[in-house]
DNA sequence: AAGCTTCTGTGATAAATGTTACTGTAGGTT
DNA sequence: AACCTACAGTAACATTTATCACAGAAGCTT
């Protein structure tokens, strides 16, 4: 157990994951699971050990959008952003991949921050991290148009899952773009055609 | 000057203020100054007690987009996360009504995070808020048409200002929304059809 | 006043995106 | 096989946004 926290959280000193196994909570949750709901309270900050997150900024119309992907090593900003104060989620998490999460209660946040340097950079690393990730986000959305978000959401997914191939529908894709399904089918057909992918029935193989 | 500061940042213990006055430079801006360029090295972190400043994101095509506004008793969080790291920049950062900011050089940040708890708690305030204002910015292009991007634009201009009057050229406007002077017009005119907005040269006077 | 520049308004048109409607196909179920 | 459902393709059309072209008004300079 020890062993698993240190090799995914490898800047971790000793002390620090000696306080994390005592103090956190390890828990399991199915791909599919909503792990955090716009306008819930967050009692924890969560570290993912294994599997993948998605989150998503949510529309008052229902809408999904996509802001980025979590995975092992690395810890939910707005958890850690929000547990502080115990302010509200502004955001939802969902689960695309089995994910085992280590559960930090929100005292310890605070607590860690002056006792562990170790811990004390991860959460500035986290920071930073996201933020930059979100400008990225306000970058394709302000200065791209559909087509060039299209080629970028696939990438970003081929990226994460570490393999080639976009299992999705082009319902699912359209909407964590924020746009129909007949726009993004529409795109991925002028990809094919200019032998960007191949396309199959719910897979999006990519060529390039 | 001490009194200055206490007033600006109540928050803060004599012991940091004393720290600050020790450590920081006052330095004074004219309006129009960029403060910050994307990709800069960042040596400091700044601290507002004086005046407005915008921060934009650039697009490689050279186009500025607003994201917030940064006021007295605000930091940028920019500043404070690549501070940590000495890490580039990733936003510009203009001067638009004359500044007096406290610079406080980059070993201070991590220093102070674990001698003064207003420090730390200071810091954690400032990238709530900041990530927040920057996943309002993603809501407003990812789910609104231009319409609403340009009323909720000027509501919020009004309120960084604190006036009803929106002294800009429509040229301007569409600058910081990334879409084109016409648009904007045409906009501003439906909404003083709509009697929301009075037009003038280089004014947009709010009515309601 | 004459001349210049900047700002604003607006029509015409183009391009991108969203919507509606319908078709066919793959795969699963009975 | 017959049926059902989810998925994908596509045409036609509506809407939104961008671009081009031009004209008039406001303010400044000479």
């Amino acid at each position: 157990m020890q062993h698993s926290i240190k090799s995914i959280f490898p800047n971790f000193s000793n002390e620090l994951i000696a306080a994390i196994e005592k103090n956190g909570a390890l828990q399991d949750f199915k791909a599919g699971t909503i792990l955090m709901r716009t306008g819930q309270y967050i009692k924890n900050t969560v570290l993912i050990t294994k599997g993948k997150i998605k989150i998503y900024r949510e529309g008052e119309d229902g809408g999904e959008f996509l802001m980025y992907y979590l995975q092992p090593g690395q810890a939910c900003a707005i958890s850690m952003i929000c547990t502080a104060k115990s302010e509200k989620s502004q955001i939802m998490a969902k689960v695309v991949e089995d994910v085992s999460v280590m559960m930090i209660p929100l005292q310890m946040m605070d607590k860690w921050m002056m006792e562990h340097r170790s811990w004390y950079e991860f959460v500035i690393e986290t920071y930073r991290n996201r933020f930059e990730e979100v400008l990225e986000v306000v970058d394709n959305i302000a200065f791209r148009s559909m087509d060039e978000r299209l080629e970028f959401y696939l990438k970003r997914h081929s990226d994460a899952c570490g393999c080639s191939e976009v299992n999705l529908s082009h319902q699912e894709i359209a909407a964590e773009l924020n746009t129909s399904r007949e726009v993004v089918s529409r795109l991925l057909k002028k990809m094919e055609q200019r032998g960007l992918v191949k396309l199959n029935r719910n897979q999006i193989e990519l060529l390039k």
